[in-house]
DNA sequence: CATCCGTATGGAATCGTTCCCATATGCGTA
DNA sequence: TACGCATATGGGAACGATTCCATACGGATG
């Protein structure tokens, strides 16, 4: 393997200008190599169309000897159709976007497809932007975290196959990967009415989206049935920026101390969330209970751990990988299909009962023996 | 903003298969429907070479109407060489490659680049792999965390700028962004040092890079230089993986009581030696201190929170953008250049003196003293 | 008046790949 | 013998943008 090219001129440091970069072996070069033409080459490299035995084998010891790569700008140029698939994507600095896009990245590759990433940061424009970009170089098909309608339909009209990825946007027909927003949001809420709680507080950056909808109704879905009274005090609307939410929390728990449970609507608020607990003198849980949607890494590495919903997301990216691959492969054939992630519930130390029981009005503060998390 | 296009369809739902997907506007159709001609119309939007001011505009609003969108891969193949920038990174779950990713892309996309990004997972494989991608593309630079030098040497061998970052591979001769290992791990020991302590081991996965080496290095010049011995024993090799530092931090304590603080040289080794001392009841700071090289955001979320090096991704990250934009403005001129960014301390409540102060100039050996964990 | 230069425009070649088509050979069958 | 068919190969026309070049005009300069 590796063996260089023929008219290699070794290495060449950086700053030392070569007089002219070497012109890359094209396909024809091959042909010469391989006394042959162009058009075999071509098809004994792709294996579209009759290629004699020893001819293919004698193009494809040329091209690995003169060091072959075919530029993939002709090609797509002449396909009308890249082996890209663009991922436009919130945010890679939140671990949840991160983990989504390492994970796609690598399903994608080893299905053949090559990655390119753009930041949308939650901005329209941004969006629009990236959405030009992946026409620009015709990508096969487009994984978004959607902001807005304009992207996905810029990128429809030109019949680019999109999956919006853990949320969608009204109104759109394409494909999408969602988690169970409400069934997740219903089952740590139903986790913490199990324990005794009756006063939850819902801290929520936004419920426009699908994501904060169905957390939000999962939320409320959760108190219907357990008949507890819906109390439009508890649900605390914030920014997304952790910062934010750990004032909004301050505020809350200031305003309303009978609060003895906080559900945080993501890795973000909860992060918001702990600090303003922590800094507050709240212990947990014995003081309060918190619980998040979205498991990330400090969840388990801070005590007490953040009871969670965990969305899967490795299952998400793969599943978005799969859609892609799927609808590429099936071209616009088929109807749109939704997949659903089924989030599920780790608990760890941040929650318990509430002090005040519900049972025993005189159960004292239960201490230490309650903060003991999982093995 | 955002007219439609003339002969726009309205939107088609994904699963609805187009008769023949609208053949996109070309040049020419923008150069009909100016009035011009092709030649004209491309001189008008990229600014290169005459063109009267009023048929410029006609074309900007031609363009605006009909929806033009340059197609990037014509242009490259015209151009030999795109507007694309390849960055190979070690690993997007990691959130200090996912944070540099993210830097850079922002910057990059702002000096009007789209990154092709490529996870290497710390293989050669995959760099290769990666490498070929880019060729493929035609990028116009690539952003590298080497793994080895094969990677590289591709690409320097066709004329593509690189910037290795976070760490550098012996013998390349290319541009990099460092950061200052030897000065990060010699002051966060000294830090150590200062508070007392004289027994510090250090966990670490390679020493085959320059991050590894310089950090052991810094190490050993702290204690080299406050007169302490190099005791081997403290230098703990262990994998890459979370799962097996946690292993090699329990087997350190067990078979070295004596040791009163830890340096992890990364955040992920940090993360399984903070799991190990949770789990074997040594308590930060008291027991035993911990410090780490790379600060993520969980060292500030855990109680004690861990004193960290802060390795200032953001920098790195726009330093690298910055290299790769001046060296494709530049050419190939210019010698090799190599950047550091400068570490600092992040002070927090993991590291205090060790119990038995060094204060008692007696200095027996504490042995079992040191050990009995009171909790 | 002849030249030259700055401005302006369109024609046409070019980048590297793919694929349609024409062509050719050998073989089985009508 | 004539024909169809499978196999095999190469010529050449796209794909869409850019840029070199030829051309042209008006005004300034010798």
């Amino acid at each position: 393997m590796g063996r260089r090219r023929e008219d290699g001129a070794g290495h060449r440091p950086n700053g030392t200008p070569s007089p002219q970069p070497r012109r890359r072996p094209t396909i024809q070069d091959l042909a010469r190599a391989a006394a042959t033409s162009p058009s075999t080459a071509s098809r004994a490299l792709s294996g579209n169309g009759y290629v004699a035995a020893d001819v293919r084998a004698r193009v494809l010891e040329a091209a690995e000897r003169i060091g072959y790569v075919p530029d993939i700008n002709a090609r797509t140029l002449r396909n009308r159709r890249s082996r890209a698939v663009g991922v436009l994507i919130s945010d890679l600095r939140n671990p949840f976007y991160a983990n989504l896009a390492a994970v796609i990245e690598q399903q994608l590759r080893s299905a053949g497809y090559h990655v390119i990433v753009v930041n949308n940061d939650g901005e329209q424009h941004a969006e629009v932007e990236g959405a030009r970009t992946f026409l620009a170089v015709r990508v096969s098909a487009a994984i978004i975290t959607p902001v807005s309608d304009r992207a996905v339909h810029m990128l429809m009209d030109d019949g680019v196959p999109v999956v919006q990825a853990d949320r969608m946007v009204d109104g759109l027909t394409t494909d999408g990967v969602l988690v169970d927003n409400v069934q997740g949001a219903r089952r740590i809420t139903d986790h913490l009415i199990g324990l005794g709680h009756t006063r939850i507080a819902l801290l929520i950056d936004e419920t426009g989206w699908t994501t904060g909808a169905g957390r939000l109704a999962g939320y409320r879905a959760a108190l219907r049935d357990a008949g507890l009274p819906m109390d439009p005090g508890l649900v605390v609307p914030t920014r997304f920026q952790p910062d934010t939410a750990r004032e909004a929390v301050t505020a809350l728990l200031d305003r309303r101390p009978d609060v003895t449970a906080l559900f945080a609507a993501n890795n973000r608020l909860a992060e918001g969330a702990f600090q303003a607990l922590q800094e507050g003198g709240h212990r947990m849980p014995d003081d309060i209970s918190l619980v998040a949607f979205d498991d990330v890494p400090w969840m388990s590495m801070v005590s007490p751990g953040i009871t969670t919903v965990d969305q899967h997301t490795d299952d998400l990216g793969r599943a978005c990988a799969q859609l892609v691959v799927d609808r590429i492969a099936g071209g616009a054939a088929g109807h749109m299909t939704v997949r659903y992630i089924e989030p599920s519930i780790v608990l760890r130390g941040s929650t318990a009962p509430p002090r005040t029981s519900p049972a025993t009005s005189v159960r004292p503060d239960p201490g230490p023996a309650a903060a003991a998390p999982s093995a």
